[in-house]
DNA sequence: GTCTATAGGGTGATAGAC
DNA sequence: GTCTATCACCCTATAGAC
């Protein structure tokens, strides 16, 4: 038994470091070397929990991906309306904050993951489309879809703050949601050029 | 003079190349040997034109990058007041769909561009804290700079607007501008949780 | 201007002892 | 489960011949 928990925590060490250093310096600029020192093991003891480092790519953007997928194939159970899409938007900003520290890795090193997950990303750009569509509103017009875009982009910010930012998750969902809402709001707004 | 053409073909050849496989394969992942390969010359001959992979690099995206710096760096030779809020702003927006509609192939691919920053990636981001930090306002809570966050992001989603959306520059400007405003709009509102 | 050759370093991954 | 030692490979960059 102590054998088998002392093989978890490792694991699990192994898996938070990886996080933390993907997110910042990027896969392709951490070493296995890096992971190993900061665990406090070395390279081959890493090996012994994860066969590459693909491999551990995956563990990591794994559940984000399965979490993402949920939530952008929502629209297509739900007919569009201002209730479901606050339900929408909430959800999806959930996935975003759940998964924030994952997300600098995914958007740093897109070449990376695409190598490690190949097909699953191109659906996952098809679905986010479907998705920005669908938050765009009935018979929008392509100012409305512009606005649907920008206001995925700004819950994206919480994956780009520092984490200095004194806020606790419930603070960054309200905010984050009511900004996206705001920018939503806009649509059918006479363009002013 | 022949020498003189020649020697501006193989730099511009070598430009071209780096260009494209930066695009495709991210900064990294792009050896100088592969660059060097397409143009049909050596490693050695390429660091004739070109002093370092840096170099090469400051060459492809130098406009870019001076053009988001000078935009970045505003913020400190002028005070905030919702003029030079809205200026600022501006001027960010207008940065962005610039290099939209110069650079497609660069601008287009996030994973390349960010890639190509390499180091300068740090400077930048720093950069960019400050700037968001500005546009937070005076005396901003922890709310007001996720929303200053959230507008720069919501601009930011000119770069991943699809191709076949039916908008001018203008049109596209106005709207993200708005989008952004909007969500500033929103700084120094309850947040509730 | 371009080449060959090589220095000097890092990388992912494996073998085998304990 | 973790270690030491090592392999095979790739990289950026430089020196010097032509």
């Amino acid at each position: 038994m102590q054998h088998a928990t002392s093989s978890r925590d490792t694991k699990a060490e192994i898996h938070r470091a990886a996080v933390e250093l993907f997110s910042t310096q990027g896969y392709d600029k951490t070493s296995l070397r890096e992971i190993a020192e900061q665990v406090g093991i070395t390279k081959a003891s890493l090996y012994y929990h994860y066969s590459s480092k693909q491999q551990l790519l995956r563990a990591i953007v794994g559940t984000f991906l399965d979490d993402i997928f949920q939530v952008l194939r929502l629209p297509e159970t739900l007919p569009w309306s201002p209730e479901t899409e606050r339900e929408v938007l909430g959800a999806y900003v959930d996935v975003i904050i759940a998964h924030r520290a994952t997300g600098p890795t995914l958007l740093r090193d897109i070449a990376a993951v695409l190598a490690a997950f190949g097909d699953d990303l191109d659906e996952l750009i098809a679905q986010s489309r479907r998705f920005q569509l669908w938050l765009a509103g009935p018979d929008p017009t392509a100012a409305d879809r512009l606005r649907a875009a920008a206001a995925v982009e700004a819950v994206g910010a919480a994956m780009s703050i520092e984490l200095d930012l004194q806020a606790g998750d419930a603070e960054i969902r309200a905010v984050l949601l009511d900004a996206a809402t705001a920018v939503l709001a806009r649509r059918g707004s006479p363009v002013v050029e």
